[in-house]
RNA sequence: GUCCCCAUCGUCUAGAGGCCUAGGACACCACCCUUUCAAGGUGGCGACACGGGUUCGAAUCCCGUUGGGGACGCCA
């Protein structure tokens, strides 16, 4: 059997980072069983959806590398189908009219909550009624006829067997009075259109599942494997929401996370390899099972996911880097870039990277090799340049610099090394106002990277400007 | 309120009866390395929610308590 799963999310915001682990953990399992992944856009809410919201989250998906197989299935494209299986149950008395106010509702909710709280909600009333008793001028609903009694198991893959009695479950709405199904039906009916073997999706549809499992009972189709993952938390541990700053992946993405890093930490938020942290795609592939995927919710962990992001920023190619750090400092730059600021970058990047967790780091760190000189100095700069014995080393050095043979790393440690040790200071004494010289700051890459990445003449050129 | 789920360091987790004086990672602290800051290395702090069972033996199995979460729409 081909593996089929399948990402459903409702255009009404964008792809927040729930939904995105959800999608991650469909794709990796399709993937893994060679199978395929389906991108279904729940959209029969016309009232909330809109198309801004569903091209976001393509982009979402795409930025994390997800891609989904065919084309993306607009559920209210599907809608007269719906309609045609809802008519069908009808038919087979399967579901019924019901032809209850939404007043009505109200007060049985309410009765619902005096008389113990029961789940089960709506009483059952229209169920045997026949078509004559029918109110005049009231447009009914169609609801499916759950089970009476007895109870219903799911074995879901990742939470077990899970049983609920048939008394908690009362005979749903699968047809709106308006003639459009509701999601209970178009989800049932849709996945089982596409042929999707494997239900993957957050906790909070387990309940749903139990009434799904009926319906599709009802309409005589296979129901699919479910596998109902944990949701993931804010750090108060409630469900990830709009006020815990839950927000779209596009936001992470302009933070200056890497897709890369996104996935490893969506990955492991919830599911594990022994004790693997730091997992390529390639091997989640190769890796990834349901079995593995913990019961518990987890709660979304800033600092784990920075942490990840720098180790992927390590890895990362310079070249790539590079065009994405111009790109931004680009947009935000006060002061026009050196011609050079892209070479200068690429060559320079991984002592950059090493000391970043995000994009927007590297391009703070990056303004010594953005701009030419004049450059701007920090206080600390300032200070470290205030020392008249301090400026003249740097003169004396900037007369071995220009006699330097070869502009390399080597030559230049051994020359300023050199300088130290003939003047009898500490290397630290000439590299601070060296650095700050360079710089205009009292943190970077180490000193001759940066020498080296500069060149001769822009090195000597700031020397100058400080000495003078 | 009713139903369902969950419960190991602050956080993510390993652990599927003896390998556990509970391991790893993030964060934090210290030290080393060192031209700054990082990175890296070493070490430290730090948890099986509680109570009963079952068993020769329980973090692991069972029951209960407590705590947390989710679901109870003509939303999805």
């Amino acid at each position: 059997m081909t593996v089929v799963t399948r990402f459903a999310p409702s255009p009404t915001g964008y792809l927040h980072i729930g939904g995105a682990r959800t999608a991650l953990f469909n794709w990796l399992f399709a993937r893994h069983h060679g199978g395929t992944f389906a991108l279904r856009i729940e959209d029969t809410d016309l009232k909330r959806s809109t198309q801004d919201a569903i091209d976001k989250i393509y982009q979402g998906l795409e930025w994390l590398g997800l891609d989904w197989d065919g084309a993306p299935v607009s559920q209210s494209a599907n809608a007269p189908r719906h309609v045609e299986v809802a008519q069908q149950l009808l038919a087979d008395g399967m579901a019924y009219h019901c032809y209850c106010t939404p007043e009505e509702l109200a007060e049985m909710r309410e009765n619902a909550r005096q008389n113990g709280g029961s789940t089960r909600v709506y009483d059952g009333r229209w169920r045997d009624r026949g078509p004559s008793e029918a109110p005049a001028g009231i447009e009914p609903v169609i609801r499916i006829k759950m089970p009476l009694d007895g109870e219903t198991t799911i074995r879901d893959l990742v939470q077990g067997e899970v049983t609920r009695t048939n008394d908690t479950l009362d005979d749903f709405i699968i047809l709106r009075s308006d003639g459009t199904p509701t999601y209970m039906l178009a989800v049932v009916v849709d996945d089982h259109d596409m042929g999707a073997t494997h239900v993957i999706r957050g906790d909070d549809h387990l309940n749903n599942a139990f009434r799904q499992y009926h319906l599709y009972k009802a309409c005589g189709w296979d129901v699919p494997e479910f596998a109902h993952i944990p949701l993931i938390h804010g750090a108060d541990g409630a469900k990830l929401s709009k006020r815990h700053g839950a927000l779209g992946v596009e936001h992470y993405a302009e933070l200056g996370i890497l897709p890369e890093a996104m996935r490893n930490y969506l990955l492991r938020l919830g599911w594990s390899h022994g004790d693997d942290e730091e997992i390529s795609t390639a091997q989640a592939i190769e890796w990834f099972n349901l079995d593995s995927v913990g019961r518990s919710p987890a709660r979304f962990d800033m600092d784990r996911l920075l942490n990840l992001n720098a180790h992927y920023l390590k890895e990362a190619d310079p070249a790539g880097l590079a065009a994405q750090v111009l790109a931004r400092a680009r947009e935000s730059a006060d002061k026009t870039l050196s011609p050079d600021a892209q070479a200068r970058l690429e060559k320079g990047m991984a002592g950059l990277a090493q000391r970043a967790n995000t994009i927007p780091d590297i391009v703070d760190s990056a303004s010594l090799y953005l701009f030419d000189a004049p450059l701007d100095f920090t206080d600390k700069a300032t200070a470290a340049l205030a020392d008249a014995e301090a400026r003249e080393r740097l003169g004396e050095l900037a007369e071995i610099f220009a006699g330097l043979g070869a502009w390399t790393e080597e030559n230049l440690d051994a020359a300023v090394r050199n300088y130290a040790e003939s003047r009898d200071i500490k290397l630290g004494q000439v590299a601070q106002p060296l650095r700050a010289a360079l710089t205009g700051s009292n943190v970077s890459p180490g000193i001759f990277e940066v020498l080296s990445v500069l060149g001769r003449e822009e090195s000597l050129k700031r020397l100058q400007l400080v000495t003078e």
